[in-house]
DNA sequence: ACCTCCTATCAATGAATATTGATCTATAAG
DNA sequence: CTTATAGATCAATATTCATTGATAGGAGGT
């Protein structure tokens, strides 16, 4: 019953922003704990500028968080935009419960 | 402490077939109940074709399923990928809530 | 001031995706 | 058997995204 989605836009940056291996291994990474680039990058064997893309990517879409000490910088999940999530997958969830009704079509 | 996502490949699926306008207005409107492509392309003033496509993409992620009924395609939500969505977000979730811990890094 | 380390950003290339229009298949109706 | 309708698929194009290597900025250390 619902009009249209009123934030369809903020719904496709967040699941775009998981729709990547590396970005999701990057908040699977990030489920122990608050980890600085250096020990993403070394841990993932991945390229520098690779990573502080993806992590920009995740950022824009509200889900991690950043944090400057001194030359490193630390990176962390936010509660925040995965509450959008939970919403927007719950949302579809009653839904797909209340089985289709067939219509007459066409 | 997750190893790695053991499907991620899955994950990466499910969220890419959320992450586009045209796909989430049409799981928008399955919300409604089953309907056919055809009161989906009126609906939505959309080229047939492209949503030809989107509906695919959406079906081979799970998401929805399809059934013949005569000339008559009818499309609807699938609680099956909807569960798998639901569980990858709550370990987000819980893991977002148990605050990052600072460690010394580099 | 200089040099080094950590990270972000930019430009260029390459790879995936989406859109369009045309064609093909299947079902139904005459 | 012919025609019409619903939908899927294909080929070509346009667009968007990811990766790489190079450069730039900011913070410490000497």
């Amino acid at each position: 019953m619902t009009a249209v989605a009123p934030s369809t836009k903020k719904a496709v940056t967040l699941f775009h922003a998981l729709s990547d291996e590396t970005r999701l291994a990057l908040l699977e990474r990030l489920k122990d704990g608050e980890q600085c680039v250096c020990e993403l990058t070394d841990a993932m064997k991945a390229a520098q500028s690779r990573l502080s893309f993806h992590l920009k990517v995740l950022k824009d879409a509200g889900l991690v968080e950043d944090r400057r000490e001194g030359r490193w910088m630390y990176y962390s999940l936010s509660s925040q935009a995965i509450e959008e999530l939970e919403d927007l997958v719950d949302s579809l969830k009653k839904a797909a419960k209340s089985a289709g009704s067939a219509r007459r079509c066409c």
